[in-house]
DNA sequence: GCGTTAGATTAACGCTGTTAACCTAACGCC
DNA sequence: GGCGTTAGGTTAACAGCGTTAATCTAACGC
C-alpha cells in the first residue's frame, strides 16, 4: 500500500518541500512495517528510526509524538479500508450488497490484520481521526456511513423483518458479527484452547446468518 | 470480586504460608484494580507496589514479571467467567441455554470491561493459561467449552439447518457475533464517529438474529 | 556574500520493567 | 537458648523507552 495520498509537487525550489513529504513517508512506511510486523506497542521510536538510517529525533520533526504517527497511518487506513469497499456500492439489491461488503471488509481484517487491529482493536479515545480529514457519509472515505446508507436503503424497501427500524443498531449488528470473527482470530489465532475452523469459511456462514435473521420472512 | 481461589491454610507455623498468601492477594487486588482503572500497559509495577505500600522489588518475589501477573489475573477471571454461567447449564433446550449464556457473557463483559480487554482483545499467544490449571470442557471453567457441549447438544437434536455440521464452528459464529459488539464497545465508546445504541437491546437483539438465522426452519 | 531558516544530530531527562546485592526477622535444630 | 538457614523485603542500579533542549549545518532568499 502507497502512503502517500497526493502526488509529490513539482518545481524549482520547492524540491525542500517534495523531499521533506519523502522522509515523512519513509517514515511512515517503516512504521507500518514495524506496527504490522510487532504491534505498535513494541515498535519503538528508536526502531522505526534506526530502520531508515535517522536518528530518534528527526521523526519529531515530521510528528508531534508516536501518537500523531499512528494516528496518521489509521487515517491512511480507514481511507484504504472504504475505498476497497466502495466499487460494491454499484450492486444494486442492498442485501448483496451487505452480504459483499462482509466479505471485503473481512477480508480487509485477514489479510491486513496489523492495520486492523490498531484501527479497530485497541482503545482509541484520545487517538481520534480528525472530523475534517475523512468526509462522513462519503463512501469513499467512510465506510461505517457507507454500511449504514445500504442499511437505510433496505430498511426502506422493506427488507427487514419488522423489530428492525434503527439503521444504526442493525448496521452494528452486521458489523459486529464479522468484527467478532475477525479480531478474536487475530487475538487468538495461536491459542491452542480454541479449535479454530477455516474463518473464510466461518465468514461465509455467518453472514448468511445475519441476513436470514434480519430478512423480511 | 475475591481473588483467592481456596480458603487460607491454618496452623501452627504455617502463618508464614499464609501471610504471604495475603500479600499475594493484595498484589493481585491492586493489579486489577489498576488494571482495570488504566489499562494493563498504562499500569506500572510501582504504581501496583505503591497503592499496597510496598517496593516495585516485592512482587517479584510473588509473580516472575509483569507477564504472569496479568496471567494469574487471567486465570481468575476464565473461572469467573465459566462459574457466572454454570448455573445457566441447567435449562434444558439449548437453544434457550445458548440465549440465556449470550446475555450473561455479555452482562460480564459491560460489567468488567477492564477484564473483558485483557481475556478477549488482547494478543496472548505467549500469555497463555497453563492447560493444567483450567480443565477443558469442565463447564465450571472453560467457558467456551461449555458452549461447544450445549452447540453439540443442539446438532443431536437436529436443532441446526442442515448446512450447519460442526459444532466449534457454530459455537465460534455464535461467540464472535457477542464478542464483536461488546469489543467494539469497549475500544471505540467514546469514538462519536459511530452513533452507538443501547449496547444492551442491540445485544438481545444479536442473539435472536443468530438464533433465527442457524435454527432448522 | 550573508543572515535566516529548517531538517537533522547529540546529549540528556524522567520513566519503565527488571535484577544483583544486601538486610533482617523468623524458622528448625542441637 | 543460641545459631545457621531461609525467605520476604529493601536499596541501588541497569538498559531501554518516549521525548526534549541545545546545537550543528546546509541550503534558501536577498
Amino acid at each position: 500500500m502507497s502512503t502517500s495520498v497526493n502526488a509529490k509537487p513539482a518545481g524549482s525550489a520547492a524540491r525542500r518541500v517534495r523531499q521533506k513529504e519523502e522522509t515523512r513517508d519513509r517514515i511512515l512506511d517503516a512504521a507500518r512495517d514495524l506496527f504490522v510486523a510487532n504491534g505498535v506497542e513494541a515498535t519503538t521510536m528508536r526502531a522505526i528510526a534506526a530502520r531508515i538510517d535517522y536518528t530518534p529525533t528527526a521523526i519529531y520533526h515530521h510528528f508531534r509524538d508516536k501518537e500523531a504517527l499512528i494516528e496518521e497511518l489509521c487515517y491512511l487506513d480507514f481511507r484504504a479500508l472504504a475505498a476497497a469497499l466502495v466499487r460494491i456500492g454499484e450492486i444494486a439489491d442492498p442485501l448483496e450488497r451487505i452480504r459483499k461488503m462482509g466479505w471485503a471488509y473481512a477480508e480487509f481484517g485477514f489479510e491486513n490484520r496489523g492495520q486492523y487491529q490498531f484501527m479497530f482493536m485497541t482503545q482509541t479515545s484520545h487517538i481520534q481521526v480528525d472530523d475534517s480529514r475523512i468526509q462522513k457519509n462519503n463512501p469513499e472515505q467512510d465506510a461505517y456511513g457507507f454500511l449504514v446508507q445500504t442499511v437505510e436503503e433496505g430498511l426502506k424497501k422493506g427488507l427487514f423483518r419488522p423489530e428492525f427500524q434503527d439503521e444504526h443498531q442493525l448496521a452494528q449488528i452486521f458489523w459486529s458479527g464479522l468484527h467478532g470473527l475477525i479480531s478474536l482470530h487475530i487475538a487468538k489465532a495461536d491459542d491452542p484452547w480454541i479449535t479454530w475452523r477455516d474463518p473464510r469459511s466461518t465468514i461465509r456462514l455467518s453472514i448468511d446468518v445475519m441476513i436470514r435473521g434480519t430478512r423480511r420472512q
